[in-house]
DNA sequence: TATTGTTATACTCTATAACTATA
DNA sequence: TATAGTTATAGAGTATAACAATA
């Protein structure tokens, strides 16, 4: 059955029951995911600042809640939360008194380094329930997912 | 750089770099889609629920529970809120007097249908930011990514 | 005694609106 | 006047603990 009639004129308008499947077990997953916490104190968001840190560098909360989809506020508290715990620093904005730099220190790096083994011993156990073949395909679409997360 | 030597003796252990690009594309990805919702009423689990009805025809709310990855008391709200809709229908179970049976009405039927095209354009426009390849790659891992949220 | 579902309650995360400081 | 960030507040969604009814 398609739904091609349904579709604005896009490229892969016809495949609208690919989209659905997506979308249903991408929402699903993420709940389990949400709930293998590498560590208890620390929010999926939280998590996913510090990666975004790791790999940026540093960044002002006005970036960083574009990055995320978060409001500015939530942002304001996250950084907060995480400042505390010691795992971001807040300095002066060089150029502009308004803005403020968020870097993650040594500490957020060694949690990183030392979560990633039990993060990735949930995820290895359940990708280990396909077969090779259906490895495949996600590890092909891993980066296509990540850019659709951009997008 | 591998992380082979963190990893228990599991099939795909050497992939962790792809399960954490996986975890966190996921992540934000569901954050984007939980902004879309098709009816500003409905949550993304009661969508879930409504759409795992539509597929199984009826269940428990034990079983809707166990399916959705939430504890029963949400569950049992869950499925509060769709009866007030008039989405769902609750009636007793045939066999077990401590159990109930909810099954989709009409109207979740039409809401469903009715809700798709919407659905779809969001997640359609942002699929038609891939290439041809990519997004024959993300519909090669739909599957995949439906059994993982299963498993 | 175990299980299904519910009620009561609290917590986490995020949002909106209003405010301050700087550009 | 516009922008970056914050404070105060509210709301949505979920969890845990205690309870009721049935097996």
């Amino acid at each position: 059955m398609s739904y091609a009639k349904d579709m604005p004129d896009l490229k892969h308008g016809d495949d609208a029951a690919a989209v659905n499947s997506l979308r249903s077990a991408v929402m699903r997953l993420s709940r389990r995911l949400k709930h293998q916490r590498v560590d208890e104190s620390l929010s999926p968001t939280e998590m996913s600042v510090l990666g975004t840190l790791s790999n940026c560098g540093s960044a002002t909360p006005g970036e960083l809640a574009r990055k995320e989809h978060v409001q500015p506020p939530s942002m304001t508290r996250i950084v907060a939360l995480l400042e505390a715990k010691g795992l971001v620093r807040l300095e002066p904005h060089p150029e502009d008194r308004r803005q403020k730099v968020v870097t993650h220190t040594e500490q957020a790096v060694v949690m990183l380094e030392e979560s990633r083994r039990k993060r990735n011993a949930f995820l290895a156990a359940l990708v280990d329930g396909l077969d090779e073949d259906e490895w495949a395909k996600l590890r092909a679409a891993a980066p296509v997912l990540e850019k659709l997360a951009h997008l």
